[in-house]
DNA sequence: GCAGCATCATATGCACACGAACGATATCGG
DNA sequence: CCGATATCGTTCGTGTGCATATGATGCTGC
């Protein structure tokens, strides 16, 4: 995941201008929120890929394996609640992470339709030893802003959810 | 897509708590900034495809139609890094409205290797018909906050790319 | 009890998102 | 002019993300 790959091109050809059809003007695709967040939402992804110490460890399989980690033992669905993640996007996390032997279940035996999720001794293994990136990607991600906006900037993202 | 999916829940089993194998303590996933950004992306795209006013067209979708609308022509790769798709992201996007016949394309008589693509009819009809959500969707997404705290947010965003 | 409803996990289909590799074409340096 | 390099668009593989549907199981209220 190349990062600002769309700048420093020199060799680009200049494109064609044609009339611009009309300008309904004031609308400014790069201005609107979701337009940024899912470009600060890619940014992050390439920092987390780069950074986290794992060829293949992804973001929302980090925030599985951590979670389990923090919470011992727990169903598929409520991992997914705790990661929000909604059930058909866990189950195939869940089932890669599985291939890779880094998480293992058991029945329940209180209710045949759970599967309890822990992580194996690979997977703590592994845990253990990416734990102390995530935080260097946080701030990577945010070091673009200054101590006080970066602290603003949480505050707010919080509130939107 | 189900906004706040996981409020809510009246029936919910108590889950099992086992033993938390080791809490790293201060870390905490729902507070890394990335976990943030993608909760936000979901919520964002959520409030889009609600708001947006067709049942088929995507955020994506919406940014290339949108552009193609303000600036008449482009190529495929150029439409791309305007809008922040590398090149096999927009192929699907384009072969997708395409079939759709919201776009058309040509070849470009100075560079075989280029489509030069462009707004059907139909196309700038539709664009026509969803620019007046776009703003819609920006305020229902940032309206959790207030409006002083909307323009910090945007801002700061757009200092993260 | 038991009928209706909720939840659990699974499966399918579609849409992004990107790395990698590819063939075709264009451009630049010497 | 020609070789190195770059860009254009495509294809494949993997992974996220969600709607929808399904079957199994659990629970609640009557």
């Amino acid at each position: 995941m190349a990062i600002q790959r769309n700048e420093q091109r020199m060799n680009v050809k200049p494109e064609i201008k044609v009339e611009p059809a009309a300008m309904p003007d004031g609308y400014v695709l790069e201005d609107q929120v979701g337009h940024l967040i899912r470009r600060a939402h890619q940014r992050h992804t390439a920092l987390f890929i780069a950074m986290i110490g794992d060829e293949q460890v992804t973001t929302t399989q980090y925030a599985a394996l951590v979670k389990l980690y923090q919470m011992g033992e727990l169903s598929q669905n409520h991992l997914g609640r705790l990661t929000a993640m909604d059930p058909a996007t866990i189950q195939g996390v869940i089932r890669r992470l599985t291939l890779r032997k880094l998480i293992s279940h058991r029945p329940d035996k209180n209710d045949k339709r759970r599967r309890c999720l822990s992580l194996t001794g690979a997977g703590r293994d592994l845990v253990g030893r990416l734990l102390s990136n995530g935080p260097k990607v946080s701030k990577a991600t945010l070091d673009p802003l200054t101590a006080a906006e970066q602290q603003q900037f949480v505050a707010l993202l919080k509130r939107l959810t």
